[in-house]
DNA sequence: TCTGGGGTCCTAGGACCC
DNA sequence: TCTGGGGTCCTAGGACCC
Protein backbone atom coordinates (compact mmCIF):
# COMPACT_ATOMS: atom_id res chain seq x y z
CA UNK A 1 0.00 0.00 0.00
CA UNK A 2 0.79 3.59 -0.86
CA UNK A 3 -0.48 6.49 1.77
CA UNK A 4 -0.69 10.24 0.06
CA UNK A 5 -0.53 12.56 2.68
CA UNK A 6 -1.95 16.44 1.95
CA UNK A 7 -1.98 19.24 3.41
CA UNK A 8 -5.55 21.04 3.99
CA UNK A 9 -5.70 24.78 2.49
CA UNK A 10 -1.80 24.82 2.89
CA UNK A 11 -0.93 28.36 2.37
CA UNK A 12 -4.02 28.95 4.14
CA UNK A 13 -3.40 26.73 7.00
CA UNK A 14 0.35 28.20 7.37
CA UNK A 15 -0.96 31.71 7.22
CA UNK A 16 -2.90 30.66 10.12
CA UNK A 17 -0.15 29.07 12.28
CA UNK A 18 1.12 32.64 12.38
CA UNK A 19 -2.38 34.24 13.20
CA UNK A 20 -4.46 31.73 15.04
CA UNK A 21 -7.13 34.37 14.95
CA UNK A 22 -8.17 33.34 11.81
CA UNK A 23 -9.49 29.76 12.61
CA UNK A 24 -12.85 28.99 11.41
CA UNK A 25 -12.70 32.47 9.43
CA UNK A 26 -12.93 32.89 5.36
CA UNK A 27 -9.42 33.08 4.40
CA UNK A 28 -7.83 32.97 0.87
CA UNK A 29 -4.38 33.85 0.03
CA UNK A 30 -3.56 36.04 -3.08
CA UNK A 31 -0.82 34.73 -6.33
CA UNK A 32 2.00 37.32 -7.02
CA UNK A 33 0.55 41.19 -7.63
CA UNK A 34 -2.43 39.80 -5.65
CA UNK A 35 -3.99 38.55 -8.96
CA UNK A 36 -5.72 35.39 -8.60
CA UNK A 37 -6.91 32.90 -5.43
CA UNK A 38 -4.32 30.08 -5.01
CA UNK A 39 -5.49 29.08 -1.69
CA UNK A 40 -9.32 28.97 -0.10
CA UNK A 41 -10.19 28.08 3.48
CA UNK A 42 -12.93 26.08 3.33
CA UNK A 43 -15.19 28.75 4.67
CA UNK A 44 -13.94 30.62 1.73
CA UNK A 45 -15.06 28.08 -0.85
CA UNK A 46 -18.32 27.50 1.02
CA UNK A 47 -19.03 31.41 -0.06
CA UNK A 48 -18.48 29.84 -3.57
CA UNK A 49 -14.89 31.30 -4.48
CA UNK A 50 -13.34 29.07 -7.02
CA UNK A 51 -9.47 28.21 -7.29
CA UNK A 52 -7.67 30.71 -9.32
CA UNK A 53 -10.47 33.64 -9.04
CA UNK A 54 -8.98 36.91 -9.83
CA UNK A 55 -8.99 38.83 -7.30
CA UNK A 56 -10.94 41.74 -8.38
CA UNK A 57 -13.75 39.88 -9.44
CA UNK A 58 -14.22 39.00 -6.02
CA UNK A 59 -13.51 42.41 -4.08
CA UNK A 60 -16.62 43.08 -3.18
CA UNK A 61 -17.50 39.20 -1.98
CA UNK A 62 -14.55 39.64 -0.15
CA UNK A 63 -15.53 42.67 1.80
CA UNK A 64 -18.97 41.46 2.28
CA UNK A 65 -17.91 38.29 4.12
CA UNK A 66 -14.85 39.77 5.77
CA UNK A 67 -13.10 37.43 3.80
CA UNK A 68 -9.14 37.82 5.03
CA UNK A 69 -6.70 37.91 1.92
CA UNK A 70 -2.73 37.06 2.28
CA UNK A 71 0.00 37.56 -0.31
CA UNK A 72 2.02 34.83 -0.94
CA UNK A 73 5.00 34.06 1.37
CA UNK A 74 6.87 31.13 -0.21
CA UNK A 75 9.31 31.51 2.65
CA UNK A 76 7.06 30.53 4.94
CA UNK A 77 5.72 27.74 2.89
CA UNK A 78 8.76 26.20 2.28
CA UNK A 79 9.47 26.00 5.73
CA UNK A 80 6.18 24.18 7.02
CA UNK A 81 6.59 22.24 4.33
CA UNK A 82 10.08 20.68 5.45
CA UNK A 83 8.23 20.07 8.68
CA UNK A 84 5.92 18.21 7.46
CA UNK A 85 7.98 16.15 5.44
CA UNK A 86 10.37 15.71 8.14
CA UNK A 87 8.12 14.59 10.51
CA UNK A 88 6.18 11.98 7.71
CA UNK A 89 9.58 10.86 6.18
CA UNK A 90 10.39 9.34 10.23
CA UNK A 91 7.18 6.72 9.67
CA UNK A 92 8.71 4.89 6.92
CA UNK A 93 12.33 3.28 5.63
CA UNK A 94 14.88 5.59 4.46
CA UNK A 95 13.62 5.82 0.91
CA UNK A 96 9.89 4.82 0.80
CA UNK A 97 8.96 8.53 0.22
CA UNK A 98 8.43 10.92 -2.70
CA UNK A 99 7.82 14.13 -2.21
CA UNK A 100 5.38 15.36 -4.81
CA UNK A 101 4.42 19.09 -4.34
CA UNK A 102 4.93 21.52 -1.88
CA UNK A 103 1.88 19.98 0.24
CA UNK A 104 2.04 16.26 -0.89
CA UNK A 105 3.86 13.24 -0.27
CA UNK A 106 3.71 10.00 -1.42
CA UNK A 107 5.06 6.90 1.66
CA UNK A 108 5.60 3.75 0.36
CA UNK A 109 3.58 1.19 3.32
CA UNK A 110 4.60 -2.39 1.54
CA UNK A 111 7.12 -3.36 4.22
CA UNK A 112 4.36 -2.77 6.93
CA UNK A 113 2.77 -6.49 6.95
CA UNK A 114 1.65 -6.99 10.49
CA UNK A 115 0.50 -3.32 11.90
CA UNK A 116 -3.05 -1.68 11.41
CA UNK A 117 -1.69 1.03 8.91
CA UNK A 118 -4.95 3.18 9.33
CA UNK A 119 -3.79 3.69 13.05
CA UNK A 120 -0.02 4.24 12.19
CA UNK A 121 -1.39 7.34 9.56
CA UNK A 122 -3.19 8.46 12.09
CA UNK A 123 -1.03 8.90 14.12
CA UNK A 124 1.12 10.57 11.82
CA UNK A 125 -2.07 12.89 10.84
CA UNK A 126 -2.00 13.57 14.85
CA UNK A 127 1.99 14.24 15.37
CA UNK A 128 1.76 16.30 12.53
CA UNK A 129 -0.85 18.50 13.56
CA UNK A 130 0.98 18.77 16.92
CA UNK A 131 4.31 19.74 15.75
CA UNK A 132 3.79 21.79 13.08
CA UNK A 133 -0.24 23.01 13.61
CA UNK A 134 -0.93 22.44 9.79
CA UNK A 135 -4.18 19.72 9.35
CA UNK A 136 -3.35 16.92 6.45
CA UNK A 137 -5.67 14.65 4.76
CA UNK A 138 -4.42 11.03 4.02
CA UNK A 139 -5.36 8.22 1.54
CA UNK A 140 -4.14 4.60 1.55
CA UNK A 141 -4.77 2.34 -1.52
CA UNK A 142 -2.69 0.04 -3.76
CA UNK A 143 -1.77 2.53 -6.43
CA UNK A 144 -1.06 5.96 -6.11
CA UNK A 145 -3.66 7.31 -8.10
CA UNK A 146 -6.13 5.25 -6.03
CA UNK A 147 -4.21 6.97 -3.46
CA UNK A 148 -5.55 10.73 -4.68
CA UNK A 149 -8.88 9.22 -4.80
CA UNK A 150 -8.76 8.07 -1.38
CA UNK A 151 -7.72 11.74 -0.20
CA UNK A 152 -10.47 12.79 -2.21
CA UNK A 153 -13.25 11.07 -0.24
CA UNK A 154 -11.21 12.10 3.30
CA UNK A 155 -11.86 15.99 2.60
CA UNK A 156 -15.22 15.32 1.29
CA UNK A 157 -15.83 14.57 5.05
CA UNK A 158 -13.23 15.22 7.40
CA UNK A 159 -15.09 14.51 10.59
CA UNK A 160 -16.52 10.93 9.35
CA UNK A 161 -13.15 9.84 8.68
CA UNK A 162 -11.19 11.25 11.23
CA UNK A 163 -8.69 12.81 8.40
CA UNK A 164 -7.27 9.00 7.14
CA UNK A 165 -9.17 6.24 4.45
CA UNK A 166 -8.23 3.45 3.20
CA UNK A 167 -9.15 2.28 0.14
CA UNK A 168 -8.46 -1.21 -0.09
CA UNK A 169 -11.17 -3.72 -0.68
CA UNK A 170 -12.23 -4.75 -4.58
CA UNK A 171 -15.88 -3.49 -3.32
CA UNK A 172 -14.65 0.05 -1.70
CA UNK A 173 -12.88 1.10 -5.44
CA UNK A 174 -15.63 0.05 -7.13
CA UNK A 175 -17.85 2.29 -5.21
CA UNK A 176 -15.08 5.13 -5.37
CA UNK A 177 -15.01 4.88 -8.46
CA UNK A 178 -18.75 4.81 -9.70
CA UNK A 179 -18.66 8.00 -7.30
CA UNK A 180 -16.46 10.24 -9.09
CA UNK A 181 -16.66 12.24 -11.16
CA UNK A 182 -13.84 11.34 -14.26
CA UNK A 183 -12.56 14.86 -14.26
CA UNK A 184 -11.80 14.79 -10.71
CA UNK A 185 -9.30 11.40 -11.80
CA UNK A 186 -5.68 12.37 -11.34
CA UNK A 187 -4.38 13.26 -15.15
CA UNK A 188 -7.58 14.27 -16.40
CA UNK A 189 -7.32 17.89 -17.52
CA UNK A 190 -9.73 19.95 -18.93
CA UNK A 191 -9.45 18.97 -22.51
CA UNK A 192 -9.40 15.20 -22.06
CA UNK A 193 -12.46 15.79 -19.78
CA UNK A 194 -14.36 16.79 -22.68
CA UNK A 195 -13.07 14.19 -24.66
CA UNK A 196 -14.84 11.59 -22.40
CA UNK A 197 -18.21 13.33 -21.88
CA UNK A 198 -18.42 13.67 -25.70
CA UNK A 199 -17.59 9.37 -25.46
CA UNK A 200 -20.10 8.98 -22.63
CA UNK A 201 -17.59 8.37 -19.89
CA UNK A 202 -18.77 10.78 -16.92
CA UNK A 203 -17.53 8.66 -13.60
CA UNK A 204 -14.00 7.16 -13.44
CA UNK A 205 -15.90 3.78 -12.97
CA UNK A 206 -17.09 4.19 -17.37
CA UNK A 207 -13.54 4.48 -18.31
CA UNK A 208 -12.92 0.99 -17.29
CA UNK A 209 -15.84 -0.22 -19.66
CA UNK A 210 -13.96 1.41 -22.68
CA UNK A 211 -11.94 -1.01 -24.81
CA UNK A 212 -8.16 -0.78 -24.50
CA UNK A 213 -7.76 0.08 -28.07
CA UNK A 214 -10.00 2.97 -27.42
CA UNK A 215 -8.14 4.28 -24.14
CA UNK A 216 -4.71 3.98 -26.31
CA UNK A 217 -5.86 5.61 -28.96
CA UNK A 218 -7.71 8.65 -27.28
CA UNK A 219 -5.38 9.13 -24.15
CA UNK A 220 -2.14 7.46 -25.52
CA UNK A 221 0.01 5.45 -22.96
CA UNK A 222 -0.90 7.64 -20.14
CA UNK A 223 -4.16 6.44 -20.18
CA UNK A 224 -3.13 2.80 -20.83
CA UNK A 225 -1.51 2.79 -17.57
CA UNK A 226 -3.93 4.67 -15.48
CA UNK A 227 -7.09 2.58 -16.16
CA UNK A 228 -4.53 0.28 -14.83
CA UNK A 229 -3.86 2.20 -11.71
CA UNK A 230 -7.46 2.94 -11.10
CA UNK A 231 -7.94 -1.34 -10.97
CA UNK A 232 -5.44 -1.36 -8.55
CA UNK A 233 -2.59 -2.58 -11.02
CA UNK A 234 0.38 -0.76 -9.93
CA UNK A 235 1.60 1.21 -12.60
CA UNK A 236 3.21 4.31 -10.97
CA UNK A 237 6.45 3.72 -8.68
CA UNK A 238 7.48 6.35 -5.59
CA UNK A 239 10.29 8.20 -7.93
CA UNK A 240 13.58 9.19 -6.27
CA UNK A 241 14.33 12.75 -6.10
CA UNK A 242 16.18 13.82 -9.20
CA UNK A 243 17.76 17.34 -10.19
CA UNK A 244 15.84 19.70 -12.16
CA UNK A 245 15.82 19.90 -15.83
CA UNK A 246 15.02 23.29 -16.96
CA UNK A 247 14.36 26.78 -14.45
CA UNK A 248 12.59 29.18 -14.94
CA UNK A 249 11.52 33.13 -13.87
CA UNK A 250 8.45 34.29 -15.07
CA UNK A 251 6.86 37.22 -13.56
CA UNK A 252 3.45 39.46 -14.79
CA UNK A 253 4.31 43.51 -14.01
CA UNK A 254 2.12 44.96 -11.80
CA UNK A 255 1.64 47.74 -14.47
CA UNK A 256 1.63 47.27 -18.10
CA UNK A 257 5.12 48.45 -19.39
CA UNK A 258 5.57 50.13 -22.48
CA UNK A 259 9.83 51.48 -22.45
CA UNK A 260 12.23 49.14 -23.86
CA UNK A 261 14.80 49.83 -21.05
CA UNK A 262 12.30 48.86 -18.62
CA UNK A 263 11.03 45.82 -20.05
CA UNK A 264 14.84 44.95 -20.54
CA UNK A 265 15.46 45.19 -16.91
CA UNK A 266 13.38 43.14 -15.79
CA UNK A 267 14.03 40.28 -17.97
CA UNK A 268 18.27 40.77 -17.12
CA UNK A 269 16.97 40.63 -13.72
CA UNK A 270 15.33 37.18 -14.18
CA UNK A 271 18.09 36.06 -15.95
CA UNK A 272 20.43 36.65 -12.94
CA UNK A 273 17.98 34.76 -10.85
CA UNK A 274 17.92 31.32 -13.11
CA UNK A 275 21.89 32.20 -13.09
CA UNK A 276 21.67 31.99 -9.48
CA UNK A 277 19.34 28.77 -9.01
CA UNK A 278 21.83 27.06 -11.78
CA UNK A 279 24.86 27.01 -9.60
CA UNK A 280 22.92 26.57 -6.39
CA UNK A 281 22.33 23.26 -8.14
CA UNK A 282 26.22 23.49 -9.25
CA UNK A 283 24.80 23.01 -13.22
CA UNK A 284 25.16 24.92 -16.08
CA UNK A 285 22.48 25.11 -18.99
CA UNK A 286 23.22 25.09 -22.73
CA UNK A 287 20.20 26.68 -23.47
CA UNK A 288 18.44 30.13 -22.64
CA UNK A 289 14.61 30.92 -23.68
CA UNK A 290 13.35 35.04 -23.29
CA UNK A 291 9.61 35.40 -24.03
CA UNK A 292 7.55 38.08 -23.60
CA UNK A 293 3.81 39.21 -23.71
CA UNK A 294 0.94 41.82 -23.69
CA UNK A 295 -1.79 41.74 -21.59
CA UNK A 296 -3.76 38.87 -23.02
CA UNK A 297 -6.95 39.58 -21.18
CA UNK A 298 -6.76 43.18 -22.92
CA UNK A 299 -8.58 42.68 -26.16
CA UNK A 300 -9.09 46.54 -27.07
CA UNK A 301 -5.04 46.71 -26.82
CA UNK A 302 -3.29 45.43 -29.57
CA UNK A 303 -1.50 41.49 -28.60
CA UNK A 304 1.99 40.35 -29.22
CA UNK A 305 3.68 37.70 -27.37
CA UNK A 306 7.03 36.13 -28.85
CA UNK A 307 10.13 34.30 -27.64
CA UNK A 308 13.09 32.76 -28.92
CA UNK A 309 15.59 29.92 -27.39
CA UNK A 310 19.51 30.14 -27.95
CA UNK A 311 21.47 27.67 -28.11
CA UNK A 312 24.66 28.08 -25.93
CA UNK A 313 28.35 27.28 -27.16
CA UNK A 314 29.65 26.22 -24.21
CA UNK A 315 27.23 25.51 -20.73
CA UNK A 316 27.40 28.32 -18.02
CA UNK A 317 26.23 29.58 -15.28
CA UNK A 318 27.69 32.97 -15.38
CA UNK A 319 25.16 35.58 -14.66
CA UNK A 320 27.19 37.88 -16.78
CA UNK A 321 27.22 35.52 -19.81
CA UNK A 322 23.44 34.28 -19.26
CA UNK A 323 22.93 38.48 -19.30
CA UNK A 324 24.38 38.26 -22.40
CA UNK A 325 23.08 35.95 -24.00
CA UNK A 326 19.00 37.14 -22.31
CA UNK A 327 20.19 40.58 -23.62
CA UNK A 328 20.10 39.45 -27.44
CA UNK A 329 17.46 37.24 -27.47
CA UNK A 330 15.46 39.91 -25.73
CA UNK A 331 16.85 42.34 -28.51
CA UNK A 332 15.32 40.39 -31.48
CA UNK A 333 11.94 39.52 -30.06
CA UNK A 334 11.05 43.07 -28.54
CA UNK A 335 9.15 45.20 -30.60
CA UNK A 336 7.67 49.02 -29.89
CA UNK A 337 4.55 49.73 -29.44
CA UNK A 338 3.14 47.60 -27.86
CA UNK A 339 2.00 47.31 -23.78
CA UNK A 340 3.61 44.54 -22.36
CA UNK A 341 2.38 42.54 -19.05
CA UNK A 342 4.50 39.26 -18.36
CA UNK A 343 8.20 38.36 -19.47
CA UNK A 344 10.27 35.54 -18.08
CA UNK A 345 13.53 33.81 -18.59
CA UNK A 346 13.77 29.93 -19.02
CA UNK A 347 16.86 27.76 -19.11
CA UNK A 348 17.32 24.43 -19.46
CA UNK A 349 19.57 21.27 -21.13
CA UNK A 350 21.85 20.72 -17.81
CA UNK A 351 25.57 19.70 -17.04
CA UNK A 352 27.13 19.05 -14.08
CA UNK A 353 29.57 22.63 -13.35
CA UNK A 354 32.77 20.13 -13.50
CA UNK A 355 31.69 18.19 -16.22
CA UNK A 356 31.33 20.46 -19.48
CA UNK A 357 32.49 19.69 -22.58
CA UNK A 358 34.08 23.02 -24.34
CA UNK A 359 33.68 24.39 -27.63
CA UNK A 360 37.31 24.09 -29.47
CA UNK A 361 36.17 27.28 -31.17
CA UNK A 362 34.66 29.41 -29.02
CA UNK A 363 36.25 31.44 -26.22
CA UNK A 364 35.33 30.15 -22.68
CA UNK A 365 35.38 32.53 -19.85
CA UNK A 366 32.92 30.88 -18.05
CA UNK A 367 35.67 29.30 -15.35
CA UNK A 368 36.92 33.26 -14.81
CA UNK A 369 33.58 34.05 -13.89
CA UNK A 370 32.86 31.26 -11.04
CA UNK A 371 34.75 32.32 -8.38
CA UNK A 372 33.03 36.01 -8.46
CA UNK A 373 29.58 34.40 -8.75
CA UNK A 374 30.16 32.11 -6.06
CA UNK A 375 31.47 34.88 -3.73
CA UNK A 376 28.20 37.08 -4.78
CA UNK A 377 26.02 34.16 -4.00
CA UNK A 378 27.84 33.45 -0.32
CA UNK A 379 27.87 37.35 0.54
CA UNK A 380 23.97 37.27 -1.05
CA UNK A 381 23.34 34.60 1.46
CA UNK A 382 24.98 36.01 4.38
CA UNK A 383 23.67 39.19 4.19
CA UNK A 384 20.11 39.03 2.26
CA UNK A 385 18.97 38.57 -1.38
CA UNK A 386 19.95 41.15 -4.03
CA UNK A 387 22.41 42.45 -2.08
CA UNK A 388 25.28 42.09 -4.01
CA UNK A 389 24.23 42.31 -7.76
CA UNK A 390 25.17 43.27 -11.39
CA UNK A 391 24.93 46.80 -12.70
CA UNK A 392 22.10 45.86 -14.96
CA UNK A 393 19.68 44.56 -12.23
CA UNK A 394 16.89 46.74 -11.04
CA UNK A 395 17.59 48.09 -7.15
CA UNK A 396 13.90 47.31 -6.38
CA UNK A 397 11.26 44.77 -6.11
CA UNK A 398 9.78 45.14 -9.33
CA UNK A 399 6.32 43.28 -8.11
CA UNK A 400 3.87 43.27 -5.79
CA UNK A 401 3.53 42.58 -2.36
CA UNK A 402 1.27 43.42 0.35
CA UNK A 403 1.94 44.95 3.70
CA UNK A 404 4.61 42.50 5.59
CA UNK A 405 2.68 41.50 8.76
CA UNK A 406 4.84 41.60 12.45
CA UNK A 407 4.11 37.97 12.62
CA UNK A 408 5.79 37.25 9.04
CA UNK A 409 8.83 39.97 10.04
CA UNK A 410 9.49 37.79 13.34
CA UNK A 411 9.06 34.43 11.48
CA UNK A 412 12.14 36.06 8.76
CA UNK A 413 13.99 37.08 11.50
CA UNK A 414 13.94 34.01 13.92
CA UNK A 415 14.07 31.40 11.07
CA UNK A 416 17.68 30.48 8.53
CA UNK A 417 15.28 29.27 5.82
CA UNK A 418 16.07 25.73 3.74
CA UNK A 419 16.50 25.66 0.80
CA UNK A 420 13.07 24.40 -1.32
CA UNK A 421 14.28 20.92 -3.33
CA UNK A 422 10.67 19.83 -4.90
CA UNK A 423 10.32 18.32 -7.80
CA UNK A 424 7.31 19.81 -10.10
CA UNK A 425 5.35 17.58 -12.30
C1' DT B 1 -8.19 49.51 -13.29
C1' DC B 2 -7.23 44.70 -11.61
C1' DT B 3 -6.57 37.82 -14.34
C1' DG B 4 0.05 33.42 -10.98
C1' DG B 5 4.28 30.80 -11.32
C1' DG B 6 6.96 26.73 -11.88
C1' DG B 7 7.39 22.25 -13.33
C1' DT B 8 7.23 17.27 -16.27
C1' DC B 9 6.15 14.21 -19.94
C1' DC B 10 4.43 12.70 -24.49
C1' DT B 11 3.81 13.09 -29.42
C1' DA B 12 4.00 14.55 -34.12
C1' DG B 13 6.70 16.13 -37.59
C1' DG B 14 10.93 17.65 -39.78
C1' DA B 15 15.86 17.01 -40.74
C1' DC B 16 19.15 13.96 -41.59
C1' DC B 17 21.38 9.47 -42.28
C1' DC B 18 22.16 4.91 -44.50
C1' DT C 1 13.98 8.72 -66.05
C1' DC C 2 12.04 6.15 -62.56
C1' DT C 3 12.24 5.21 -57.26
C1' DG C 4 12.02 2.75 -50.80
C1' DG C 5 12.27 1.93 -46.34
C1' DG C 6 13.89 2.36 -42.01
C1' DG C 7 16.26 4.52 -38.50
C1' DT C 8 17.64 8.45 -35.04
C1' DC C 9 17.60 12.88 -33.13
C1' DC C 10 15.71 17.24 -32.22
C1' DT C 11 12.14 20.60 -31.43
C1' DA C 12 7.73 22.75 -30.75
C1' DG C 13 3.52 22.37 -28.89
C1' DG C 14 0.05 20.29 -26.15
C1' DA C 15 -1.55 18.32 -22.01
C1' DC C 16 -1.18 17.63 -17.41
C1' DC C 17 0.18 18.62 -12.38
C1' DC C 18 0.51 21.57 -7.92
Amino acid sequence: MYALVDCNNFFVSCERTLDPSLEGKPVVVLSNNDGCVVSRSKEAKDLGIPMAAPAFKYKELFKKHDVKCFSAKFELYNFKSQDVIRISRSYVGKKDYEVYSIDELFLDLRSFKYIDISEYCLKLKEEIKLKTNIPVSIGIAPTKTLCKIANRIVKKDPERFNGVFILDTPEKIEKALKWLNISDVWGIGRRLAVKMHDNGVYKAWDLLQKPEMWVRKIMGIHGVRMVNELKGIRQLELDAPSAKKSIAVTRSFMEMLTKKEDVRERVETFGMYCSERLRKQNTCCKMVTVFVQTNRFRKDLPEYKNAKTQILPNPTNSSILIGRVVNDLFESIFEEGFHYKKAGVIVNDFVPEDQRLISLFEEDTQNQHLPVMKAMDAMNKKYGKDKVRLGSMSGENTWGRAQISPEYEAFLKNNTLPEANFRFH
